[in-house]
DNA sequence: AATCGTTTAGGAGCGTAATCCGCAATTTAT
DNA sequence: ATAAATTGCGGATTACGCTCCTAAACGATT
């Protein structure tokens, strides 16, 4: 036998291909809601039933589609993260590339946040997204520890779950952009504005 | 014409009050995915056009059953947060009653959060449920400006927007005990922390 | 090549939320 | 009291996500 993978793993190969392709045209096309997942198995070429082995929802589907884009983005702001001098700036940076401003279609968006907040326990393209949630997590982490050389961690406080407290904040002020609660124009001003209460408090220090 | 409501209204009345009633009774009992409008109906004794017509979806129901229970925790809430003399504490007695650890059904607790964020904006119940949501947060607001006599405010900090802040941490808490990606028990000393960062910040002032 | 066991495909069918539209009950006008 | 108009009702029907089960494709074994 000289080929490593047989034909049947091709197939499958192929034909999660075709679904990622047909699933992401639609979905981007004519949104969320306006495509049904019988669009996608005729545009995929394959049967409603195959469709359903390869995502085993049509949030999934979605989940499977927005999922690449936000690999990018994480990617792309934990390494943007690095360089600036005050952790503000950082926190920041880190976040920039997920606030593209999706002009149209933001319905996939607020899906996609959706899903990941209260979508099936065990969706496989969930629990990839939950990581690259938990990477951003940990990369607030990471900010907060490169700054506790400069300014002065306060008694008590534990990095990590002040790197939880902050990412909460941001995460929600994502979602209400999202939904559409909140005018995208003034987000970056906001979201610095929650960085800074975050960082250096409400009160200051007697 | 001696009643100053016709027959009309009174059914209209009726139905509303067998329809909450039924609502109530079948998702406390059995939790919202095993409940069909169609139960919902039969047991309220209407059709499934009239039922459709004094809520516009499944969901919309089940808010209009957790409205109520809301409505009485932020009453609650706010009263006792009233006395506490410091506001940590303040914030942790307004936020109280809204943790009811339900132990079975946290279900309907999960997509009541759920369709607060994401539900369809024109619902009527949701509009409710988000003037509650206001509610809590101007409650934080009004708390911080009770303290602004003993503490001092850090230069450059918008009271209101720190609330937002505040409340925002807190309700993604809520969010994620209720999605069950975190442990109840540990809930309380989980939102005080939250709450301590929040208020005093990671990094001490020079 | 032939046979057997296993994995994958896919479309008919199901459950359910939500709509649509004819009909009935009520109110208003004559 | 009767007719006309308006509002509310409700079940048949639809649309859609998803499952289930048969059949086909594939790989291994002899």
């Amino acid at each position: 036998m000289l080929a490593t993978v047989g034909r049947r793993a091709r197939n499958k190969a192929d034909k999660q291909q075709r679904i990622f392709e047909a699933a992401s045209e639609l979905f981007t096309r004519l949104g969320y809601s306006a495509v049904t997942t019988q669009m996608i198995a005729d545009q995929a070429d394959v049967g409603t039933g195959t469709l359903f082995r390869y995502a085993s929802s049509k949030a999934e589907l979605l989940m499977m589609v927005m999922n690449e884009k936000m690999r990018l983005d994480t990617r792309e702001g934990i390494a943007a993260s690095a360089s600036p001098t005050s952790p503000t700036e950082a926190i920041m940076a880190l976040l920039a590339p997920q606030i593209h401003l999706p002009p149209a279609f933001s319905e996939n968006t607020a899906v996609y946040q959706r899903e990941i907040l209260f979508g099936a326990e065990q969706g496989q393209y969930r629990t990839e997204a939950l990581a690259r949630i938990s990477e951003l997590e940990n990369a607030i982490g990471d900010i907060l520890r490169r700054f506790t050389g400069t300014l002065w961690v306060r008694p008590g406080v534990d990095l990590n779950g002040a790197a939880r407290t902050t990412f909460s904040t941001l995460h929600m002020e994502l979602i209400r952009v999202s939904i559409g609660r909140e005018d995208p124009q003034t987000l970056t001003a906001t979201l610095r504005a929650h960085v800074d209460v975050l960082l250096y408090g409400v009160f200051a220090q007697r």
